[in-house]
DNA sequence: CCCTGATTCGC
DNA sequence: GCGAATCAGG
C-alpha cells in the first residue's frame, strides 16, 4: 500500500478525530499501527491535544542485530477485521466518539439450551465489559438488557473461540435431560 | 495480557 | 519516505 493523498488525508481526519494508531490502520486497511504512527510523525502532527505526559528523554536504541526481520506483508494481505466504526478503548485509553449503538447490533447470543440457575461451585468472575471490550477468549454472556446502554458482557476469560467462560458454560450448555418444559427464556442476572 | 504512542534505523 | 522492532507506559 502507499500513502496516496486521500489515504493521507483519511490519515489526518481520523487522527485529529482521536482514533488510536491501531483504529486508524483498520480504517485505512493495508498498513499496520507502527506504519500509521510512522507516518503521523513524519507529518508532523504527533501529540494531539494533549499534554505531553511524560516527555522523557528515552535513551538510544541497543542498536539493533541485523538478526531477523519479519516478511511484513502476511498481515497486510490477510483479511483485516472491517471491526470499523466500534472506536474506544479503556485499558490505554486513546479513545474516540462511541458512536451510538444500534439495538441490532447487540443482539443477545441466545444459548441453545436453556439456562438453568446451578449450585455455585466456583467463583464468578463477570468483568461487565461493553461488546467493544469484548475479545476473542472473553466471555460473551449478556448482561443485563441489550437495549440499554449498560448492556454488557461478562468478559472473564475463556478459551479461545468459545463463548463463554467455564461457569456460563455450565449454565448455558445442559443435558437436555436437565431441561424441564418452558422456563425463564431470558438470561438470569448471573 | 490487552492496549497506547514514540523512537530508531535498515531498507 | 517507509514501517518493523522496540521501548515505555496505562
Amino acid at each position: 500500500m502507499q500513502w496516496t493523498d486521500e489515504r493521507v488525508e483519511l490519515l489526518k481526519k481520523l487522527w485529529a478525530d482521536g482514533l488510536s494508531a491501531s483504529q486508524i490502520a483498520a480504517e485505512l486497511g493495508g498498513v499496520t499501527r507502527n506504519a500509521v504512527i510512522g507516518k503521523v510523525h513524519r507529518l508532523g502532527l504527533s501529540g494531539r491535544a494533549k499534554s505531553a505526559p511524560s516527555a522523557a528523554p528515552r535513551l538510544r536504541k541497543p542498536a539493533a542485530s541485523p538478526s531477523h526481520r519479519v516478511s511484513a506483508p502476511i498481515a497486510a494481505t490477510a483479511a483485516r477485521a472491517p471491526q470499523s466504526a466500534t472506536y474506544a478503548t479503556r485499558g490505554a485509553t486513546a479513545l474516540a466518539a462511541a458512536p451510538v449503538m444500534e439495538a441490532r447490533t447487540i443482539a443477545a447470543p441466545a444459548p441453545r439450551v436453556v439456562p438453568v440457575q446451578l449450585v455455585e461451585t466456583q467463583p464468578i468472575v463477570c468483568e461487565n465489559v461493553t461488546i467493544m471490550e469484548l475479545r476473542e477468549n472473553m466471555c460473551r454472556w449478556p448482561l443485563g438488557d441489550p437495549s440499554q446502554p449498560d448492556f454488557r458482557f461478562c468478559g472473564g476469560r475463556c478459551t479461545p473461540g468459545q463463548a463463554y467462560c467455564a461457569h456460563h458454560a455450565s449454565i448455558a450448555y445442559q443435558p437436555t435431560n436437565d431441561r424441564r418444559r418452558d422456563r425463564r427464556p431470558s438470561f438470569p442476572t448471573h
